[in-house]
Formats: C-alpha cells, sequence, structure tokens
DNA sequence: CGCATACAGCTTAGATACAAGCGGCGTGCA
DNA sequence: TGCACGCCGCTTGTATCTAAGCTGTATGCG
C-alpha cells in the first residue's frame, strides 16, 4: 500500500511519463523525425510539465530525442550507418566479455557455455517474436554479464535499448531458426573453450542482424562484404 | 555576445549549473559520499533549483551521483574496481578502433600512426601535469574517433569523465615520461600498420596508468599479474 | 537506563506562474 | 505580383509555491 492522501500515486510521475514516451519511441508510436512538446505529453498523462521534462532530458541522454531550445524535442532519425555503429559497438564489447572470459580459464568459459545452452534463445520451440526478441537480449546480456565488469554492462544495456528502436523502427523479418542456431553454435564454442570460434561466430550472428534490417556488415563486421 | 535585456544571460543557467557541479565532482571539490542537495548548489549560484535538478539528473545518468529521494544526492564513491573496470572498458573500445583502421587497410593506419606521432602527448616537453593530462585524453579520443564509430565515440567520451573523476580523486603522481613513451609506441606501430603489437603496447599502458592509481591490473588487463 | 514515539527541520516531487524566444502567417507597401 | 515587416500562437526556460517523505533528536514512559 502506498496510497498516501488521494488516490493514485503509485510509481512516481517523472518514471510514468519516461516509460510512456519511451514506449511510444521504442513501438513506434512517435515516428522519426517528430517534434514533440513537453505539454503534448503532460496534458496525456494528466500530469504538470515537470516530469515530462525530466523524462525528456533522460531520454536526450540516451541518445533518443534531441532538444531544441525554444521549439521542442525531435526524435531522432535512426539511421542504417547508425544501426551499424551500434552494432559495431556490440561486437567489441561482447568480444571483450569473450576474451575476459577466457583469461579466466577454461573452466570459467566451460561454465557460462553451459548456462547459455540451457538459455531460452536456443530453443527454436514455441516463443512468439515478441519473447524470441526478449530471450535474445537475455542471453546476450548473460553473456556480456559474465565478465563481471559493470561499466560494460551498463553500457551494453543502453546500446540494447538503441537497438530495440532501430529494429522498432525497421520493421522487417528475422529468420528464427537462423537466430536460435546461432546462439547454440556460440554457446558451444564457450563450452568447448574455444574463444576465437565465439567471437567469430558472434561476428557472423551481429553481420546476420543488420542483414536482417536490411544493411550490410560494412568491411570491418563482415570482411567479406564489398562495401 | 548574447546579452539581451539586463546583464548576464549567456550560457543557459542549468549548463552553468551541470559545468559547476560536474567540476566540483571532478576536482575534488565535493568529496565521495558527500550527499548534497539542490538548494546548497542553487544558492551558490544565484539560481533557482529548477536547472539545478537537471543538472542532478544529467550527472546521474553519468553515473557521477546517485539521487536518493526527498534525500539529496550522494556523490558516488569510486572504488578500485570500478577504477579497472573502465579501464578494461577503455582497452577493449580501443582496441575495437584499432582492429577496424586494421580492415580499413595499411594506409588508413599509417596515416592514423603519423597523426598520432605528432600529437603533444607524444612529446615530453615542456608541459603542466594538467595540460600533459589533456594532451594524454586528446591522443586516445584521436585513436577512437579515427574509427569513424560515432556510437563508441561517444561512449568513450563518458568513459574518459568516469575516469578523471578517479584520477581527480586518488591524486597520485603519474610517470610522465613514461606516458608519452607509450604513446609513442602506440603510435609507431600504427604507423607500421602493426594491428597486434598497437593492442599490446595499448595494454600495457592502460595497465601502467592503473599501476600508476595504486590498482593493480587483474588477470584481464595484465595476466602477469598474480591477482 | 533503555526504548518507543512524537516533533522539528531538512530534503525533494510536482504543480503552477511568468517571461522570453522562435516561426508561421497575414497584411501593407512598392 | 513580390517582398518586408509585424503580430500571434506555440514552445521552452526558470522561478516560485505547496505537499509530502525521511532522519535525527528529544521527550516521556516503563
Amino acid at each position: 500500500m502506498s496510497p498516501a492522501t488521494a488516490a493514485e500515486a503509485g510509481p512516481p510521475a517523472a518514471d510514468r511519463a519516461y516509460q510512456h514516451v519511451k514506449a511510444g519511441l521504442l513501438d513506434g508510436g512517435f515516428p522519426d523525425g517528430h517534434l514533440l512538446s513537453e505539454g503534448e505529453i503532460a496534458t496525456a498523462l494528466e500530469m504538470s510539465r515537470t516530469p515530462v521534462r525530466e523524462a525528456f532530458l533522460r531520454l536526450q541522454a540516451e541518445g533518443f530525442l534531441r532538444l531544441y531550445p525554444k521549439r521542442g524535442a525531435l526524435v531522432l532519425p535512426v539511421t542504417p550507418l547508425e544501426a551499424r555503429a551500434v552494432l559495431e559497438a556490440r561486437l567489441a564489447m561482447e568480444s571483450f566479455a569473450i576474451d575476459k572470459l577466457a583469461t579466466e580459464g577454461p573452466e570459467a568459459m566451460r561454465t557460462v557455455g553451459r548456462e547459455l545452452l540451457e538459455h531460452p534463445a536456443c530453443d527454436a520451440g514455441e516463443l512468439t517474436d515478441a519473447a524470441l526478441h526478449e530471450a535474445d537480449r537475455g542471453f546476450h546480456a548473460h553473456l556480456v554479464a559474465a565478465a563481471g565488469n559493470p561499466v560494460v554492462t551498463d553500457l551494453y544495456t543502453a546500446l540494447r535499448d538503441k537497438q530495440m528502436r532501430i529494429t522498432a523502427t525497421a520493421r522487417t523479418h528475422t529468420a528464427r531458426p537462423r537466430i536460435t542456431h546461432q546462439h547454440g553454435g556460440l554457446a558451444e564454442a564457450l563450452r568447448d573453450a574455444d574463444p576465437e570460434l565465439a567471437k567469430q561466430r558472434l561476428r557472423e550472428h551481429l553481420v546476420g542482424t543488420l542483414r536482417g534490417l536490411g544493411i550490410s556488415g560494412g568491411s570491418y563486421l563482415d570482411p567479406e562484404d564489398e562495401g
């Protein structure tokens, strides 16, 4: 129980505003290039502009919005170039995680590999698309977290949010069996304590993700690529 | 020039608040564990609490403060463990930059290597400690920026800010000749288009930085380390 | 002497009020 | 017709005000 005097007060207004706007951003409710205003959101959520302003600031810090003084908040368009940048950054961080696990000895890798093999994201099973997406996120988050570096873990989470927006924006189908199969392959490489193979499979997986968005990997992510 | 009506209005109050608090955080004016309040800062800067609140929110997002509801803003203590985590993250990102440069061909590496060799951070010359620190920052920023990944560049900047706070907190002497020498060695490896050597020298450089803070590298950053 | 409770002072969270900036549109003039 | 200027509405930036939460202290009781 928390209702103090009146009726509702549950979650702080600022959090509600943040969730609301972020949800709109992620599910495409607020399209790219749209200019939204504090008052607009405040009215919709029946609160004052103050909490909405806080939400806008947070979202700007996360790179979703760009605040123009006296003008409004621009919903930043996501360019294919940025999508590639995000995937490159993910590769850098997840590769770091694998490398660090490797220095902790083969036993550490095997343990994580076994944990990942049991993860739902390796099961092609009966998952909805949304559930698979969530599982995918959890799978990679687990890998990164296993490196035991809280700074990298935080940065990685922010990256995933960014990618979520990209994915939501460019609704393209994803080859589900391919994804789960690649997850399995990556987990197996870890279980076999083969960091180089794991990193290679990770790279292929991320290139596949990018391709699923209709974007080529570029020369770094995908050396086979002509671009 | 920007004075509109009265006297002062130059930079927005929110920015001034942000700069002020961040400066205090970075130069140790606000010690670890100190609980500061909006009103305190607002009074000192002769403005209302609103812009100060914005500054606090930004600084919380950057990981410098932790806001406790109805209590105040806690200046987050920096643990040696976090310092190591930051350096590990830096290694991951800068190594990524080197790798990506490598895929762009030897010519790209040589160009960046030559640029870095001319950077002040390679000159043991007559630099104040503060200037050397700034140069060091510029040196590494240049390397990361050369990878042409804006997402990584942004994340890296945030990391450097965090490290600045760590360094300011733990005032330990830094071996200046060692630093410039290591910068030079790294730049030379790039000029010679040898990415593996460059990454190795980068690693040694970062371990050295960490050691300068009185912290051991741990098994990942420094495999020679027993810890 | 030990503990529970009430109070006082601090703090923030959120709402409201006010001032100023920017852009679009319409009007008037050449 | 074309252009310049000025007004109007929308937006944010900042200040101020009110309500409420948390902590520490002091007080009273057992």
